[in-house]
DNA sequence: GATGAATGAGCTTTCATTCAT
DNA sequence: GATGAATGAAAGCTCATTCAT
């Protein structure tokens, strides 16, 4: 999926019934210190010593673990990759409200993307994207691709039960997700302020959901 | 406007008859090799050294204009700020068919929000945004409000004269603008592809259109 | 003979009936490794990694049979001398024709030392010996010097049959040993060439033995 | 000549008038400190610290003057070579008493190259040889190639002014300096002791030149 | 005995910044 | 005003060595 090297210097995993070895847990401290350094300072603004600094281990470990700055940089984004396509929930497909579903689909998504943690992913991978494309790639095809993708899927689902009428179902996703996001995203990404209240993204979900539901409910039942 | 230093280390300017003095022409070709060194390579990236030479000045003339490499990059990131906010162009008050300002609105927005540069320069912004707030505020403030308070102006025309039923002008031109931007903008922020060809772009734009005019349409003729 | 700990911590050996036990297998993957490594590389060049990796070993293992990279190479090097010393072939004291003595001993020895390995064994010892000069006084003992004693001495015996005529045959060694090998050597040694075609090195032995009986020949027999 | 690049960093010199600009104090410091580490720890022992520490200017200050650690080192060598061809004197071809004059400059080569100084060079530069073939090359090229090239030359013209008989005066070059430099530069080299004592190296030279001369003078006079 | 994970000092090199000219 | 030589702190990375298993 991507053309970066994956986890190549890490300790040969054995594998033995789960159980943690040692590494394991170094391992796990490495990222976890990374994973505060560079989503605080960016790539280049992040240095090996305060990654080593603030995982516990010292620096040698680093290189015990990762090649190089650029390999443990990788293996954050892929595993942060991970956990966002994981946080994306499924659509309940039973509930005739369509409205409903899209008003909840909505809000989850935007309580995780407004999350100060992942604002920093993201501007911390597009800051990255221009020195690593690969990165930039499988970022975007994990995160705003995959969830566009089902919610495509859900929406030709519902097109053919007859509760939606669209034409293009993908375009009709990336609409919808984007007049949901591009506000209150926009205004975090460049800093302008702390989380919106929840009030305001509850708003917004309405108003995108209403909006398109006027544009893509089917007319010809009245 | 923004609480960071403004130009503070710039010679004096004296202005007189608008004549390039010696000053001036160094000073434009600093911040010009300024812009190519921080927008391909970031705030952290990018070396001062770098920028003298692509600027071809010596380094200690750099320091004769800006205190320091930050303040260097803020007075760039203003001086762009300028730039963007001028290309946002006025709208077609005469014009009685909405939907085609709003066709040559987005088409024109879409051009240069996908130019490689200005992709650029909102990778390097959002990025500095975790390190200098201020930057990506102003920034924020000169582009994309600037850009949604215009256009809520020209919805609150529309709607007065009739021609379009908008209660909340300002939510009107959010989603106006992400529903045309998104997709294609999170694509080159990520680095997936080359701009899209103008085809694609005017599509995405008349969709939104579409979109657009479905909602907010006046609906008294029926 | 050295002023240098001498396999102080290899495992001690019980020498059981010749057997090849288990650390005399390692401790000869080892040596050949380090001698891989520290002839490539130099002493300072070479890491103990690449010793580990090239023995095949651990890191730690290098540590078990050595206390220190300094007592590994010189283990290496006193090995090497042994090799080299075994080299020396004896002379056919039963050979009336001196100079045809000379000429194969002198053949044999260039073949010898101007082999790549030998040369490599030479820089990195005499480079070493800043360093470590009881291994540089080893080498020269065991090699150079002891290839001079052994010439002298066969010429002590060949003046006693009156074949010779040499007032002091220990410099009429150096003399001899120094006029065959410094040109080609001196050229290997910085690096000048591939080794020599046989022929070229034969033309020189055998300048070099000219020169020799012209000078020593017994000058009474006319 | 070779392979490397020669002095490629160094600041731009204007060659005015030789005046010593500032650049050229520090150049001379670092060529100097340089001189000091890398003759006593080789290139690999040697650290740039360490060169900065003895130069007496900043570390950063070495890369102003040099790209890198083996740019410095070429650049040395080079230097170094330069001074080794300017000390083997001229021959006085006047001089009819071929042996006095082989004898003068042998002893005068051999007070050169037993010269602790020159011994280090020697061990530096072989070992180096391994890494940077061409520096190897080119001291063999500025030093024994030239000295043997002036020698074989000199033995020309006596050849053709009847005082000495050789049929190839390249080899008999060789033979003579090898002959006097062999032993006690072996010595040295491998680090067996301090200079000989100057008897000694005086003794060695008056016996190669007897041997020369009993080869190589006409043999007419019978 | 053998391992390999872990270390921290030290390596080469870069960088933002200063200052005498 | 403009320069570029000089700096020292800090960067990414390597290495000889140790130690629990």
């Amino acid at each position: 999926m991507s053309d970066t090297a994956d986890f190549a210097s890490a300790p040969a995993e054995t594998d033995r019934a789960g159980s943690a070895r040692p590494s394991d847990e170094k391992m796990r401290q490495i990222l976890e210190g990374a994973r505060r350094v560079f989503l605080a300072d960016g790539f280049d603004g992040a240095s090996m010593n305060d990654v080593a600094r603030v995982a516990g281990v010292s620096k040698g470990t680093l290189y015990v673990y990762f090649q190089s700055k650029q390999a443990l940089f990788e293996a954050l984004i892929k595993e942060e990759h991970r956990r966002t396509a994981e946080r994306l929930s499924m659509f309940d497909e039973a509930e005739p409200d369509v409205a409903l579903v899209l008003k909840r689909f909505g809000n989850a998504l935007m309580n995780f993307m407004l999350m100060p943690e992942h604002i920093a992913l993201v501007r911390t991978v597009s800051a990255a994207a221009a020195k690593f494309p690969g990165i930039g790639r499988a970022f975007f095809e994990a995160g705003p691709q995959y969830g566009a993708d089902r919610l495509a899927a859900y929406f030709a689902h519902q097109v053919e039960a007859g509760a939606l009428a669209i034409d293009d179902v993908n375009l009709a996703a990336y609409q919808f997700l984007e007049s949901i996001q591009g506000f209150h995203l926009k205004r975090m990404l460049f800093c302008i302020c702390e989380p919106p209240p929840p009030q305001a993204v509850e708003r917004a979900v309405a108003r995108a959901v209403e909006m398109f539901m006027a544009v893509y409910r089917p007319k010809q039942l009245s």
